[in-house]
RNA sequence: GCCCCCAUCGUCUAGAGGCCUAGGACACCUCCCUUUCACGGAGGCGACAGGGGUUCGAAUCCCCUUGGGGGUACCA
């Protein structure tokens, strides 16, 4: 099983193009990721191309930091793109151009409204129990009316007309039939901030998404579906500005415990807070990918987004929001490193146990074989550390194995066995004769000799398998030391 | 407030009128394997929100109620 899927091919003739448009205003979100998701197995599956879109217009808030951390984080998971990232800001004199040419047409507007009009406007409709909305009170300002507040010094923003009497309609790739009154939609809306008004303020998210989308020649648009109501009123300008139609698939939301849309206030959110805890791309992905679509039921639930993409489809798409759960996620994730191997689990784990001081000087088959031992007993890689901990630094004793070392017979079996250890080499085989005669010795049981030996060299009583852990600490030598230091 | 969406075990879901005394996965419980833990294996607990229709027959279709979610920016 392929770890990391392979990247698009460009050079397909599926006409499909689909694209991620994350704002670099935080961290790779969990939300965000899942969408990439949904879009990369939608073109994958299709043969199409996945294109990525920066969308940094909200100059105050957009970093490069998290542009880096975004891009990391889709790598990491192995969702390729095709092509460079666009970046928006880059692309404002195309936006402006389209909200110059639908000024031209009419279908925009200057207002002069104030911020403070606004306010009284919302909370006269507030205390009406009305729905708050711009009143389109400057739509139809006469040359005069204009220039007395440009006069007056007033700067205007830019608002696109919405027509109350319209009904909005579009096929959701998952939701069907949906239907948008015009009226619902908030009165016209502003597509470029304010400005002085011989000049064409910063284009806005509406505007701007759909003049890209179209340029780039986006099919469909595959998003979450908290931006339902942004779909209505982009269909709105596609129409007023002459561009084709993409389809679009509303996808439901990731919800925390209390069943809300998840944030960043839920703690861990973000890719890279994922992958420093320990999770795989694969386990993530992969859970990633069950939030929300169900594979066919043959297939499993551990799959690899390759596996997904061949039979992935909107039609197995959930429409209601799907609740995070830790312990699924957690399960997969064992799975995960369980399948890999111990070879690939080792090259994951040195660096962890580099970072913790470990080193067991260099002995790549010794290191494999303690990935091999402690595989079944990880969630997280990060696990892998603290269980490896006794294999490299001498383990306090804990309470239990110092009363175990103090039983009847205990310290006596361990002498024993110290005295037949042989220097060299030791086989299993070998071992388990030790602890037999050891036990004989001492006059107990051979299970008192098994806890006490475990107790010795791990300090604790409880850990992975006895004899491959004894083995394993031999081939280092230090098998002894812990025998000795107990007596 | 208004608009939109959604509704099957605790959680994620299968189910597109009879295959459903509702299937799977995670979690939980029991047992087996194992002289520990874990892994693994075998079982178990556990749901169609409520009410009306339609139909010979409804988890599946329609309506209402209830509940939940999303949206309602000169953010994206």
């Amino acid at each position: 099983m392929s770890a990391t899927p392979e990247p698009l091919r460009s050079d397909s003739g599926s006409p499909i193009r689909v694209r991620l448009a994350p704002s670099p205003t935080g961290s790779l979100h969990i939300g965000t990721a899942r969408t990439a998701v949904f879009n990369w197995l939608f073109a994958r599956h299709h043969g199409g191309r996945f294109l990525l879109r920066i969308e940094d217009t909200d100059r105050e808030r957009s970093r490069q930091e998290f542009t880096d951390n975004i891009l990391d984080g889709l790598r990491w998971l192995g969702l390729h793109w095709d092509g460079d990232p666009v970046i928006q800001s880059e692309r404002i004199a195309l936006h402006r151009q389209a909200i110059q040419q639908l000024l031209e047409r009419g279908h925009a507007y200057r207002c002069y409204a104030t911020e403070a009009e606004l306010t009284a406007m919302r909370e006269a409709q507030a205390a009406a129990k009305q729905a708050p909305r711009y009143d389109n009170r400057h739509r139809q300002l006469s040359p005069e009316q204009e220039a007395a507040f440009i006069a007056e010094g007033r700067e205007a923003v830019i608002r696109f007309r919405i027509d109350d009497a319209r009904t909005i309609t579009w096929t959701d790739l998952v939701r069907g039939e949906m239907r948008w009154s015009g009226s619902d939609l908030g009165g016209d809306m502003v597509i470029a901030r304010r400005a002085p008004s011989d000049r064409i303020g910063d284009p806005l998210y509406n505007l701007v998404v759909v003049v890209d989308d179209a340029a780039m020649a986006i099919t469909d648009v595959i998003r979450g579906e908290d931006h339902i109501a942004n779909t209505a009123k982009q269909l709105l300008l596609y129409e007023a500005l002459g561009y084709p139609l993409p389809r679009f698939a509303h996808t439901p939301l990731i919800l925390n415990k209390e069943g809300k849309k998840l944030s960043k206030r839920d703690g861990v959110t973000s890719i890279s807070d994922f992958r420093r805890m320990g999770y795989t791309a694969e386990a993530l992905a992969n859970y990633m990918t069950l939030l929300g679509w169900s594979p066919p039921e043959q297939m499993g639930e551990r799959f690899n987004l390759s596996q997904a993409a061949e039979v992935f489809g909107f039609e197995r798409v959930n429409r209601a929001g799907a609740r995070f759960d830790w312990d699924k996620l957690n399960w997969l994730n064992g799975q995960v490193l369980r399948e890999q191997g111990a070879a690939t689990l080792r090259e994951q784990l040195l660096p962890l146990w580099q970072a913790a001081g470990f080193s067991a000087g260099g002995d790549p088959a010794w290191e494999t074989d303690l990935s091999e031992l402690l595989s079944t007993s990880l969630t997280l890689l990060a696990d892998g550390v603290e269980q490896a901990r006794p294999f490299f630094v001498s383990p306090e004793l804990e309470q239990a194995a110092s009363a175990q070392l103090a039983v009847e017979g205990a310290r006596p079996a361990l002498a024993a066995l110290l005295e037949r250890l042989p220097p060299d080499e030791l086989s299993a085989d070998q071992a388990q004769t030790l602890l037999s005669e050891a036990a004989a010795t001492a006059g107990v049981k051979k299970g008192v000799v098994m806890k006490t030996m475990r107790a010795a060299l791990l300090g604790s009583l409880q850990g992975p398998d006895l004899l491959t852990t004894w083995l394993l600490l031999h081939r280092r030598g230090i098998d002894r030391a812990r025998i000795e230091r107990c007596l």
